[in-house]
DNA sequence: ATTGACCTTCCCATTGTGGGAAGGTTTATA
DNA sequence: TATAAACCTTCCCACAATGGGAAGGTCAAT
């Protein structure tokens, strides 16, 4: 089947499966006599694997890794294991500085009030807030609100 | 001052700086005779608000529109709350979607024995699971182990 | 005068994905 | 059969934001 079939079956781009095979994520595959790729359902279950992987927020060096343990029929499962709780660890770092980053700025609006007037908060935190700063006639900002507590 | 004491006093690397300028998130400053960048208390401080800004998770687009409403003293709250509260909204689809990913996955490693037998749920999660599949000669997998009730 | 710490520009790499051009192939249709 | 549409091929470019490093000029202190 050629590219585009495979790229259907497996959910994989086309483009992508020509960029996997140039970063040897997978093997290159035989060609027709007039040099098209030719995919077996061999190399489509692969792809949906890589898809699957892809999903899970696997990167390409972890998709290589989980790919070589696939292959591996005697592989242990706690390599598996390892390398999928390494991973849900980076995820749940990255959502929780997500949720932090989130925080502190839906902190912020809730404190702005929104309206047509120029006082806001927001402004005023990014413009001042956090390290020591004093008198600026850079921007706006007159700035009277940042009075309000700055914690809570 | 120098672009070396800038990104001391702003926490903006020399690199970054440079490159803000040249896509023009920051306006050119002024040079000395000898070609070197020059730059005020204000430019530091504009530095420096962009610094945050980024903290906070802002992208240069994000950030251009805030040093446009900072720099607008009769901006509307509204509209930098606006702003805010979409970046909000954005972070948290992020953070929910890597959370969502984690527990698949920590969910799929709770099942897996992580001992030295190749048995393992993750792998045949990523093999066979979602999709329809069924016979594979491709990998090891000889699967026993995902006779496991799917949910939890 | 020399040295070391700076500055300048320019190019390259990253990660994973897509767009598009130029050209060959296959397939369907008139 | 001729022609057009829909594929395929490779190659280059772009993104976002950041860092590395080279080649060469400048400044400050010894």
């Amino acid at each position: 089947m050629n590219i585009g079939k495979a790229s259907e079956a497996s959910g994989v781009s086309a483009k992508m499966i020509r960029y996997y095979e140039s970063i040897e994520l997978i093997p290159e595959v035989s060609r027709t006599a007039a040099g098209y790729r030719d995919y077996s359902d061999k190399d489509v279950h692969r792809l949906r694997f890589i898809r699957r992987a892809r999903d899970l927020g696997f990167s390409v060096d972890q998709m290589s890794e989980l790919l070589a343990l696939w292959q591996d029929r005697g592989r242990a499962s706690a390599d598996v294991k390892r390398i999928a709780l390494e991973h849900v660890a980076e995820l749940e770092r990255k959502a929780q500085q997500l949720m932090e980053m989130s925080e502190t700025l839906s902190h912020l609006a809730g404190h702005c009030q929104g309206d047509s007037r120029p006082d806001c908060p927001i402004i005023n935190e990014l413009s001042e807030g956090w390290g020591s700063e004093k008198g600026d006639e850079t921007a706006g900002s007159g700035c009277g609100s940042n009075k309000d507590k700055p914690e809570d």
